[in-house]
DNA sequence: GCATTATATTTTAATCTTAAAGCGATTTCC
DNA sequence: GGAAATCGCTTTAAGATTAAAATATAATGC
């Protein structure tokens, strides 16, 4: 399955606990940063894909169709195709088909907008409520326990140096350093 | 002259959704693993985003198809299709795509392997080897740069937190917990 | 030797994703 | 009031991704 022992003769400058996956990219040479890059990288990846997989498994659904689900649930009046667009941070292409996905199914509805006929506006079914309930529930019991090897004080220094790092990178993204 | 034909009045550029900010998911009553996890993929995100933006920009190239080459720079003697899927984390049909792609480009060569005709082994061409050297130049300069709001010291604080989080997760995903 | 099994890869169908073009509806501006 | 610009959404084309089926080759067992 995963097993690859990185066979890295040299020294490693930190004895690197055992998890072979994407930081089998990784070379002796390599920056500090490029090896945390990978790291990060490797570790989202492996979570996300445990989410996906018992998402898929246990609800028989998508990850993207549970996010918008999610948007929906705290939004029960509804919400239009560009306001999921931007709170889901994808294209509006990318809406148009995964409402589509999620009507055919009979989770969501879409109603035109009294006053504005270019509107659609998307809201949860009973069923879709109902059934996002339950994904909901299991979806963060599952996140806890995933992250039940850090204690909780780990937990906040975790999300303060993301906080750190994420802050950065915007900033160099808009050209500010 | 208006080289535009019709489409004067045409193209309402999207928002391209380049800031994956996924904490706005965000709810008060959430537990704090969910919260981290938040930040933890908008983090990731958004840095894979502006990597994805500028391999594009600069070279013309996509982060899978970058990806597969590192690889291949590291394997000098070549690779089969399996080493590649195994290596990317990907599956094997994944590669059969990509691999056409960068072959179609130049960029690499199958060659059949003469022990076993089930095998075919993938290089680097000579042009594949010189384009990456830059672009890989460059992706080092890219991570390095959008690491650097974290000192050295906080950088290895949060590979070590990275390293417990996987090592948890990856024991949760295999059901040892 | 031949049937069976295992391995390596490709193909296919489905989903997600973006960028760009297109279409209808609304607002702006004169 | 009407032309032009803008807005909201959908469609299209290209790419990435997976799971599952198909294909071809190699290894095993009798």
């Amino acid at each position: 399955m995963n097993p690859k022992p990185c066979s890295a003769r040299g020294t490693p400058l930190q004895p690197s606990p055992l998890q072979p996956d994407t930081e089998t990219r990784l070379t002796e040479g390599d920056h500090q940063a490029l090896r945390l890059w990978l790291r990060l990288l490797a570790c989202t990846n492996l979570i996300e894909g445990i989410v996906r997989e018992r998402l898929k498994g246990e609800f028989a659904i998508t990850l993207p169709r549970f996010d918008l689900m999610a948007q929906l649930q705290r939004s029960p009046a509804g919400l239009s195709m560009g306001e999921l667009s931007q709170r889901l941070m994808v294209t509006g292409g990318n809406v148009t088909g995964i409402v589509a996905a999620l009507e055919a199914d009979g989770l969501i509805v879409r109603e035109p907008d009294p006053d504005d006929r270019r509107i659609s506006r998307v809201r949860l079914t009973d069923a879709g409520e109902a059934g996002f309930g339950h994904m909901a529930k299991a979806h963060e019991e599952w996140i806890v326990n995933l992250f039940a090897g850090l204690p909780a004080q780990e937990q906040a220094n975790l999300s303060e140096l993301l906080g750190l790092l994420k802050t950065h990178a915007f900033k160099v993204r808009n050209g500010a350093v």
